[in-house]
DNA sequence: CCTATATCTTTACAGTGTCAAGTTTGGATA
DNA sequence: TATCCAAACTTGACACTGTAAAGATATAGG
């Protein structure tokens, strides 16, 4: 097993795979390419066939995680739709709980500088996932647009929602993050709940 | 100039210096203990003998910054209270420009897992800006504890704060980002009133 | 079948953090 | 005051990192 072969098949979405695998085990800050490769079954100088350089890598599984991101939001949203839930804060609590699975990719979505954020592929992604989650929350009931340069209520919910999950993620908000899973959810919801 | 001289004088206070300034000129991602000990004229070992590794000399950095952090969240309040205005708005609005003036260290004290958070210097010095401004929400008369397991309208506030600063600080904001100053601080200030 | 090309490996290089062993210095002790 | 010791710093070495260049192999198209 493992034969030597020259053509993997598919070792650009191996890497990728590869990549996300190191990441969660490793984290973002002690990610090393040469061992992505490794775990991919490939020489340490493969990766640069299919990526321009590391950050390429990096990018591409950003991107990726954008895209999931966007669905899971998306999927909280329908789930609360059919049971008459507020959409808004079932999004912003899948928003939170996406940080929470997935702590080393959130980090490296919006707490990293690795990335190259002008790469189209990831610039799309990004950009889509915002968009969808600022219309949910323009077309809340109490968020409603007042005219002026900036969708004030808009930002202040997306402060807020994004605020909540990087501060639990990095284990800052301890009174919360102390509780039991039950207790957790349920204060998340109401950190969420419009006051 | 420059002798190679044996015994600095300060060497510990030098090597903090030059870290934080290559901090902001490299970013946390791109830093090099090397390279700080060029810069403060030492070779690249010198760093071992205040310091127990590149971690160690990181988070000596980041207690500074939180100790710097805290008194600039002090001075606002304060400036505030004698103007009358309401010192949480000024404190959050403090807090987000402490990130946006000094955006490397604020990365390296909320969103980086290289320094040891269990550092006694800096867990207590993150632990006095936490709940000094932590205290500032609780006697904001609309933000009082409702007596459950977690002060939610405390965590509600910490949350929008602190989710605004990331967000501006990673570009992520851009109808924010793209405003003049003037008015960026007023959406700000804004976007931390209380609706 | 045969060759062109994409795919992957090997080798090499500069840079990184850390460890071990030297060198210098300043201060305490006798 | 002379001496010695410990602290401060340097030098050299090691394993590791990402990237570039050149060689090896297999697959697809003629």
């Amino acid at each position: 097993m493992t034969k030597p072969a020259y053509h993997h098949g598919d070792l650009r979405r191996a890497l990728i795979d590869a990549a996300h695998e190191e990441l969660e085990a490793q984290g973002v800050e002690a990610l090393s390419l040469r061992r992505v490769a490794k775990r991919a079954g490939v020489s340490h100088a493969a990766p640069a066939h299919h990526f321009v350089n590391a950050a390429g890598l990096l990018t591409a599984l950003t991107a990726e995680g954008f895209r999931r991101f966007a669905a899971a939001l998306k999927t909280a949203q329908e789930k609360a739709a059919t049971r008459r839930q507020d959409p808004l804060t079932a999004a912003g609590a899948a928003y939170v709980e996406f940080a929470l699975a997935n702590p080393e990719l959130f980090s490296l979505m919006f707490a990293s500088a690795k990335p190259d954020f002008d790469d189209p592929e990831l610039d799309a992604a990004s950009m889509t996932a915002f968009q969808n989650f600022l219309q949910t929350v323009d077309s809340s009931a109490s968020a409603k647009d007042r005219g002026g340069d900036v969708n004030i209520p808009a930002m202040q919910r997306w402060s807020t929602v994004h605020g909540l999950a990087t501060l639990l993620l990095t284990g800052r908000m301890r009174s919360v993050l102390s509780l039991s899973a039950a207790k957790r959810k349920a204060a998340i919801v109401e950190i969420l709940s419009e006051a």
